[in-house]
Parts: structure tokens; C-alpha cells; sequence
DNA sequence: GTCTATACGGTGATAGAC
DNA sequence: GTCTATCACCGTATAGAC
């Protein structure tokens, strides 16, 4: 994924990690401009209000996210090893980079979000079920959704509370349950 | 459970309420203030800083969840029922009064909380975990702990997704998964 | 596109009257 | 204990120069 050093791809990027660290309301447009080596007023060239920023973060973390959902899709026939593979970019985001899922994140602050802004989230947790679903169906689990909601629902929590605790036991916990679940699913 | 009507209790209650739905940095005094028809500077008067405010509602928080706990232990015999009334006490917090609980929305928000704040959540979090042990330990669990983990983790996983999406389908099936491990689990 | 300057409400917090 | 008044600061946001 390349990194575009364009003033406005610097904003979304930055917007984005203060996002998945310290939530909605926990950064400021003051901080990204900080950040990046520009003054907030900049910001608003490109971004008018918060709200706009906070959509467009949204928009276009799914799509990165759901494109490299696809590439599995593309590079894996497993289903079995998309499933590990959507754990480990997870496990990445959690353990190297220290921060929470954006949809996680974002569904904490729900209540403080526009409609807008809170569809996007909805929308990435639908389609995260869909591609999860789809997985486990092929895998023949007898109840794909649930088990698709299970996952996601799981991994959510465990990165916030290992975040919280300063530990990735939850998460290998968590990790290690979806792995034992898919040795436990028929083909 | 007795509600005071004094000041102090009412503070603390209403603040509770409100970062279980908005988190620490979604309301302020004022907030507070207004919902219980007084000054924000009388608030000060009983609380100095925010910080004091979150440290103290966080402990009775978590000596209100564990007199319960402890209560449950007093009245089931089974560890199988006192398990499924934990999960009640969940899905009270998120169906009846639509909020979070507090330790997960605080995680989510634990950048940005005082070193003694982030410790009393995290002291709720060990707690729970510990309780949970003994509850599967009991029900001659094999991995006690691991699976106290799960348990706790995918609640707190189910109550903030379920708020996002408004749905509380998440919830059921985390609810439902357990009970199942339950069923499974030789005593 | 980015800047300076500024508006203006919200925020935690304090001083002092009652 | 609660109030009024006030503070310094931070927040989003805008106007207009460059």
C-alpha cells in the first residue's frame, strides 16, 4: 500500500491512527496538524468540518481493509487460512502498532457520531460478517453467520481489553479459540 | 440496591450513566450538573478534578458489580447459574439501559485516563476474570482461566458492537455460545 | 493550499459570597 | 454546600492575506 505524502492523504492517515488510539473525541484537529508539520486552519481547506473527516477515515479504511479481504480471497484457496489471515491483520494492528480496530473504536463512541459517520461503521461490521460468513459456509459450518458474528464479535473485544490491560493474553486466547474452532469444523 | 439522594450520590450515579454511554471525554461537568439541577462548581466542591470523579466511580462500580457477584455465590449453588447471571447482569446494562459496560467503554478510553484510573479498571477486569476462573474451575473446566478470558472478552466484545449496530443479535449469540460451553463442560 | 488572525462556545478549575 | 463570577485554555470553524 503506497504512502501518498500529499498534504491530504498526511491528514486522513494521521486522522486515522489518533482515531484507532484515543477515539472520536480524544483528538483535535490542532493534533493532526501538529502531527503532520501544518496549521489546523489547513485542515479545514480539505476537511470543513469533523464530521467530513471522520466519514471519508471511515470510507476509506474499509476499502483498504475489504481490499486486502480480497487479495486473500485472490491468494488463498483456504478459507481455513483467510480466516488466520484476517486474525493476523488484527494481531498487527493490536500488537505492533498498539492500537484498537477503527470499527471497535468508533462503536464505543457511537453516540457522539452523525448518522453518517455511524453508517460507515455499521457498513464495515456488515461486510466484515458477509466476508466471514462466506468463509465459514465453505468451510460447512453448520451456522456461518453466528460463527461469523462469534469471530468478529471475539476479536473486537479482545483487542480492546488487551489494550486496556497491557497484555495480548486475551488476544491469543481469542486467537487460539478461532484456530481450535476451525480444526473442529468439517469439511 | 439503595439510591441516596444526596449530592455526592447523585454525581457519581449520573456520571457513571453517562461515560457507560458517551466515555470520558463525551460529557463534562456541566453535563452532569444539568441532569441533576445543579452548578458544575458544586460539583468541584465534592470532586476536585475529573480524574477524581472517574477513580472514584470506577471503584464503586466495581464494588457494586462484585457485591452482586458475591451475592450470586451466596444464592446458586450451581457455578452454571451463577455464570448465565452474570451474563443477565450484561445484557440488563445493555438491553434495559442501552449503555456499555464500564470497563469496556474505559478501555477504549484508557489513553487517555490517569495511571490510578486505568488501574481500578483494570482491577475490575482481573476480578472478573478471577471469578470467572473459579466458575468454570468448578464445572471441572479444563483451561479455567483461558476460557474465563473468552467469556469476559466476547461480552465486552457482544455489548459494544450490539450498541454500534443496534442490534442485539451480537449479544444473543455470544449469550448462546456460552451457555452452549456450559452444556458441554463435564462437571 | 497554507498561512495569520480571530470568533465563539465549551472545558476543567478556582475564588469568594452566601 | 451551593452559588455567581471568572479564568485560562482548548475545541471547531471562518475570513482573508499571500
Amino acid at each position: 500500500m503506497p504512502r501518498l505524502d500529499d498534504a491530504r492523504s498526511k491528514i486522513l492517515e494521521t486522522a486515522q491512527n489518533l482515531a484507532q488510539s484515543v477515539g472520536y473525541c480524544g483528538f483535535s484537529f490542532r493534533d493532526i496538524a501538529q502531527e503532520i508539520g501544518i496549521k489546523s486552519a489547513s485542515i479545514h481547506y480539505h476537511f470543513p468540518t469533523k464530521d467530513d473527516l471522520i466519514i471519508e477515515l471511515s470510507q476509506k479504511y474499509r476499502e483498504n481493509f475489504f481490499r486486502q479481504l480480497a487479495e486473500l480471497n485472490r491468494d488463498s484457496t483456504e478459507p481455513e487460512e483467510r480466516i488466520k489471515a484476517l486474525i493476523q491483520i488484527f494481531q498487527t494492528v493490536l500488537v505492533d502498532e498498539n492500537r484498537m480496530c477503527l470499527c471497535g473504536m468508533m462503536a464505543a463512541d457511537a453516540e457522539l457520531l452523525s448518522d453518517e459517520a455511524r453508517s460507515e461503521i455499521m457498513r464495515f461490521y456488515h461486510e466484515s460478517i458477509g466476508w466471514l460468513s462466506d468463509q465459514w459456509a465453505q468451510l460447512g459450518h453448520k451456522d456461518p453467520k453466528a460463527q461469523a458474528i462469534d469471530t468478529f464479535v471475539s476479536l473486537e473485544g479482545a483487542m480492546l481489553i488487551s489494550r486496556m490491560a497491557t497484555s495480548h493474553e486475551p488476544f491469543e486466547i481469542i486467537k487460539k479459540k478461532i484456530e481450535d474452532t476451525l480444526l473442529s469444523t468439517e469439511k
